[in-house]
DNA sequence: CGGCGACGTGTCAACAATGACATGTCAGAA
DNA sequence: TTCTGACATGTCATTGTTGACACGTCGCCG
């Protein structure tokens, strides 16, 4: 149900259109919360019939522009501050690690190292973006920035972890 | 499409009814792939259907216990070694992180202390489930102990990013 | 002036996930 | 013996998510 909120935060920094929103759901917000066109442009008009957005200019080609409205605004507020339950996250990865001793051991451990290889490219991934971004003052910057550290933090957890894991697996294997 | 793998790998462990299964998904795996009643039950009739599994065994009250086929070890062992794409995860807490701007910084600030918080909180409960558990020397505890490992690793990273955001957060309030 | 690429909106079918509801059985304690 | 709690399986409506398809327009380059 965030999509929402997600598109809320974005129209109320500057109004935008469908297609405006669709480009920042696959650049900065892809790895925060990934969405299609078919539902951008769904919930687009979900917001306005339920009075959070509304269409405050028309453009060439159809293009509707839309605005938050004081409703709307209210309700980003509210779910800012909201602390919410938080259901732990669904990780592929992790339901692997579970079953990986149906494999054999050198075959998990490489999983493994594998796993390490994909958070060691993230976290290089992060770093670039990082240095590729001109970061300003204004808000969006601020927290950005602060987004973009999480990443960059977590990868690196990941990565020492599965190195650390890795290890562990190997270790295993020659003391049997 | 992977609640399929996680009962293909539970039921090759050992064979299992829907209810046996269930309690695993509300313990142990839960921090790792939720998955309600309705969808366990949903699921092992389709993979029944496909071959995955066979009912092995009929028990009281209408009991089916499930076993793995040979079609379903195949399959369990090529989702196992095959690496996934995995899309980035949804993170509604990150989602809020990006539009903190819009609130006041001390909001911001407190919000950023109450993800800490509760990072701190999932710390503790992986380390007391950690100690209250007798590990074995099965390929399950191993890897159970590997995923667990992850979730200690993470929570404690999540933990000190909050920390510091919310110190930066604080420091460019004061430094207005 | 023709065409191409970006702009722009939308629908649809299929599947996954959630939470609520419905139904019945068995074993053991009071 | 009755009742309670664990055992056990299922359905249903709603919502979220995906990927594919479909359609039309504007501006600019050759």
């Amino acid at each position: 149900m965030s999509l929402r909120h997600a598109l809320l935060g974005l129209v109320a920094e500057r109004p935008a259109s469908g297609y405006d929103l669709l480009k920042t759901f696959e650049t900065s917000l892809a790895h925060v919360w990934p969405a299609t066109q078919s539902q951008v442009y769904g919930e687009l008009g979900r917001l306005g019939d339920v009075g959070l957005l509304t269409v405050a200019a028309q453009g060439p080609r159809g293009r509707k522009e839309y605005t938050i409205t004081d409703e709307g605004l209210a309700e980003l507020r509210h779910w800012l501050l909201s602390t919410a339950p938080e259901r732990p996250a669904r990780s592929d990865m992790l339901l692997r690690v579970f079953f990986l001793g149906r494999v054999a051991a050198d075959e998990a451990a490489d999983y493994l190292a594998r796993q390490g290889e994909a958070a060691a490219a993230r976290l290089a991934g992060f770093e670039e973006l990082s240095d590729s971004i001109d970061w300003g003052q204004d808000p969006l910057s601020v927290y950005g920035k602060v987004a973009l550290e999480y990443g960059r933090r977590i990868s690196a957890a990941q990565r020492e972890w599965a190195d650390w894991a890795a290890a562990q697996v190997r270790a295993g294997e020659r003391g049997q």
